[in-house]
RNA sequence: GCCGGGGUGGCGAAACGGGUAAACGCGCCCGGCUUAAAACCGGGUGUCCCUCGAGGACAUGGGGGUUCGACUCCCUCCCCCGGCACCA
């Protein structure tokens, strides 16, 4: 026998595999019909950081074993990988440590490439694709023209999310706790003329088409409280001075009596007619100014500030006149800007009637019931609710309405590193779209990647004026990239048909695969890539581009590799996935990151347990070793240990299957290993041999494959997974259990299938049982085969 | 504040439809092999009590409930992690 060696081992079936393009897999032919049980693998791509970190092992892992687990049950499975290559991380080294975003980006792809071959994952290498490559982000550039041709692409001027550090426009999705998700930054509010996607007209569907995936039912509620549907009502308040009526939102129509005043948010153009001309104007309008100024974070926690107006609204339900005021606690950004302030029935509005010394008028008592609502007193507030919106609304004052959390999303950056956004501005002309024939458009070289109140793309003067595309005057431009996940929104897509040069991919083929049967990645992605990516699919699906409706039909999260508590995200000293495969071998790894626990829970990362692991190999070696040298196990072979065996089998599978659980089907093997090194000279020895570097196969597929050989076979990873005989899983005899007043009191064995009078009879043959019964009447409870409960 | 998820030995965990709590592994202890150590192999290991047994009691964050029987179901409280948060 000789010594396990990680690396000769793995080295030498990882080039067998990469030889034979063992991973590979073909698309349907065209024309002809495709019969294969087909299944998408897909874990979300990395982004190239240098090296890859214990989270990209547990995740990558993960997704290789249901590949392994798919193929041998006989699905062709697409598994390919790719890289997020776009993005700040690079052009920010590149700003600090000189060098450029390309080539800091290529170095890192390169590691990353190899540190994945050198883990054993079965990818599919020749659907490789990277968000950077002009062959990758052509494309990108042509869907973002089609959207932009139906008018879900659009340009605008809004308050948006401003990093300051990263000299940037964020998304509201990437601003966590008033800061940028990158840097940490506190977040700014600016006016600014943006780039942003029309997902609002999706909101209803990416709320409903929810119940039509299986996801996890956080992930979900996450999804759902982002879009935040509310539902309510719009009502008109007039404004005799300005001579119109102003709507306002409220979930609370039946609370309109109460309404005793009306703000207006800072931002609101409204605020400048109001006060246009009057001698409250400069008041007015130098509080709007300082309080729209001011960062969202702050602004939601301290006081509430406001000033009146002057000016007053009519109250639809009353006739009341209501001051109107301008405070900074209502936004702009939801509902009209504009609110009724109920302070009896909202804190909000209390609080700020009581440091303003404002009305408060209850109009519900403490039933539920209203009051001080002319006829509509006594009624049910829920009711009321309905009535007063139709009451209002017969009258043309308002009218049942739908408001949504959910904002547009804003995806121009003002950096370097991202997909060009394929638009040239004309003088006469407007925005007009660069061809599609004279895609890509060519990110630039630039000579300063560090922004200076400009995008680096507006220095790069002989990319930037070219003539406009349908009059020939000279034009510039957009200088603005994409948000990197557009590249993301659509990357699954381009694996179905990554060499296509004529389209993104090829109809048929993208809905041969798709939807993605299973998708791995982070949690935190929740309301970012995994919602853009479901409004892009239902965009396409729009435009006639695909088939399908929603790119991830089930998706697991696994959890955080955290290392003292703290995610881990970048490289971190001794436990990069190279050092690692150095010292103990991928296999080893590999298992070890399954075993710690449940996949979709933390786990702390210590190094300590690998130690065990590699034990565990090697003593998978030598048994399975030993078992070889025993006589193949006779078909059917029915001993304690093929019943063994075969129970294993069934674990695994249902584990694996089922469950989706990866931690236990490894000890239900090292059960079996554990069983058969007691005996060696079974005659199913070699079976269980068989088995077990069978089932663990998708775990360590390295050393399984080399031991397949030393049981005298070939091509494991091609191999039918195993099937547990059903008659072996079968068993005579079951244990027992005796409980005297529910406590257990003995166990004994006994044949399978023996009546309840039968069961009871042993029950009270029991010494033991006999001696907590002191001969008492008793009441028998009975589980067949398992268990007897004798109540005195 | 609202909405999720969780709390089981010294540690990671298992127990999947209410039916043997702690499988599997780590650590630790004892023994074997060895000149020795590592590696490897075998055995033990929830806590407490005693008369040391084929003994007993107690044990799944705390308290209560349902049930013959609860880690599992219900109520309540505490703690940890995550999402949202002036959303009208």
């Amino acid at each position: 026998m000789e010594r396990y060696d990680a690396r000769a081992i793995e080295e030498k079936w990882q080039a067998e595999w990469a030889r034979e393009g063992a991973f590979a897999v073909a698309n349907p032919e065209p024309g002809t019909e495709d019969d294969r049980r087909h299944f998408y693998m897909l874990e979300m791509l990395p982004y190239p950081s240098g090296s890859l970190h214990m989270g990209h092992v547990l995740n990558y892992t993960l997704g290789d074993v249901v590949t392994h687990f798919h193929r041998r049950n006989g699905s062709t499975v697409l598994r390919p990988m790719g890289f997020d290559s776009f993005g700040l991380p690079a052009e920010n080294a590149a700003i600090k440590e000189g060098g450029n975003p390309l080539e800091i980006t290529e170095r890192s792809i390169a590691a990353i490439e190899n540190q994945m071959r050198r883990m054993g994952w079965a990818i599919d290498w020749a659907r490789e694709v990277s968000a950077h490559e002009p062959t990758y982000y052509r494309w990108t550039q042509w869907l973002f023209l089609r959207l932009l041709e139906h008018g879900l692409a659009y340009r605008k001027e809004a308050p948006v999310n401003w990093c300051p550090n990263d000299q940037t426009v964020l998304s509201n999705e990437h601003v966590v706790d008033g800061r940028c998700w990158r840097c940490g930054a506190v977040v700014e509010a600016r006016n600014m003329e943006q780039w942003f996607f029309k997902i609002t007209a999706y909101s209803d569907e990416l709320l409903d088409d929810l119940e039509t995936i299986d996801w996890p039912e956080r992930t979900k509620k996450i999804q759902r409280q982002h879009i935040g549907r509310s539902e309510g009502a719009e009502l008109l308040f007039r404004i005799d001075e300005l001579d119109r009526d102003v709507a306002v939102f409220t979930t609370r129509p039946d609370t309109v009596f109460g309404a005793t005043f009306f703000v207006v948010a800072p931002e609101s153009p409204l605020v400048d007619e109001l006060v246009d001309g009057t001698d409250r104007a400069d008041e007015v309008r130098a509080y709007a100014r300082i309080a729209a100024a001011r960062p969202t974070e702050e602004r939601a926690s301290r006081e509430k500030t406001g000033v009146f107006t002057g000016r007053h609204a009519i109250n639809p339900a009353n006739g009341e006149r209501l001051p109107i005021w301008v405070a900074d606690y209502v936004l702009m950004q939801y509902g009209t800007g504009a609110i009724m302030a109920v302070p009896a029935h909202d804190e909000r509005d209390r609080e700020f009637a009581q440091t303003y010394e404002l009305p408060i008028v209850p109009v519900i008592d403490d039933g539920g019931s209203l009051i001080n609502s002319g006829r509509f007193d006594g009624l049910a507030w829920r009711e009321a609710i309905v009535a007063i919106t139709q009451w209002l609304s017969e009258q043309g004052k308002g009218k049942s309405a739908i408001n949504y959390h959910l904002r547009d999303w804003s995806f121009s950056r003002q950096r370097y590193w991202g997909c060009p956004i394929p638009v040239v501005y004309c003088d006469d002309h407007g925005i007009v779209p660069v061809p599609d024939d004279e895609l890509p458009v060519l990110l630039p070289e630039v000579e300063n990647y560090r922004p200076k109140g400009e995008p680096p793309l507006a220095q790069a003067t002989d990319w930037i004026n070219v003539p406009c595309p349908r009059c020939g005057k000279p034009g510039r431009r957009e200088a603005d990239t994409m948000d990197t996940f557009v590249d993301s929104s659509w990357y699954f897509l381009r694996y179905t048909d990554p060499h296509d040069e004529s389209a993104p991919f090829d109809r048929r083929v993208a809905d041969y695969w798709m939807p993605i049967d299973q998708y791995i990645g982070g949690i935190d992605h929740a309301k970012g890539h995994l919602l853009y990516s479901r409004f892009f699919v239902k965009a396409l699906n729009d435009l006639g581009l695909l088939g399908f409706r929603e790119p991830f039909q089930r998706l697991f999260h696994q959890g955080w590799v955290k290392l003292g508590g703290k995610k881990m995200s970048k490289s971190q000293g001794g436990v990069t996935p190279d050092e690692l495969i150095d010292r103990f071998g991928a296999d080893p790894i590999r298992i070890y990151i399954l075993f710690q626990g449940p996949a979709d829970q933390d786990i702390d990362w210590t190094p300590d347990g690998i130690d065990a692991t590699v034990r565990f190999v090697r003593r998978l070696w030598r048994i399975v070793h030993e078992a070889a040298e025993r006589p193949a196990s006779p078909p059917g072979v029915d001993t304690a240990l093929a019943r063994k065996a075969h129970e294993v089998i069934a674990r695994v599978t249902d584990d694996i299957e089922r469950r989706f659980v990866f931690n236990t089907p490894i000890s239900a093997v090292m059960e079996l290993i554990n069983e058969l090194s007691k005996a060696p000279d079974d005659p199913a020895a070699r079976f269980a041999a068989e088995t077990a570097v069978s089932l663990l196969q998708p775990y360590v597929p390295h050393v399984a494959e080399e031991l397949w050989a030393v049981l005298g076979h070939s091509r494991l990873w091609e191999e039918p997974w195993p099937a547990a005989d059903e008659s072996l899983l079968q068993r005579d005899t079951v244990q027992l259990v005796l409980q005297v007043n529910g406590k257990v009191r003995d166990r004994v064995e006994v044949p399978v299938g023996l009546s309840e009078a039968e069961l009871v009879e042993r029950a009270k043959a029991s010494p033991k049982v006999q001696a907590h019964l002191n001969g008492k009447e008793v009441r028998a409870i009975v589980v067949p085969d398992k268990l007897v409960n004798l109540v005195v």
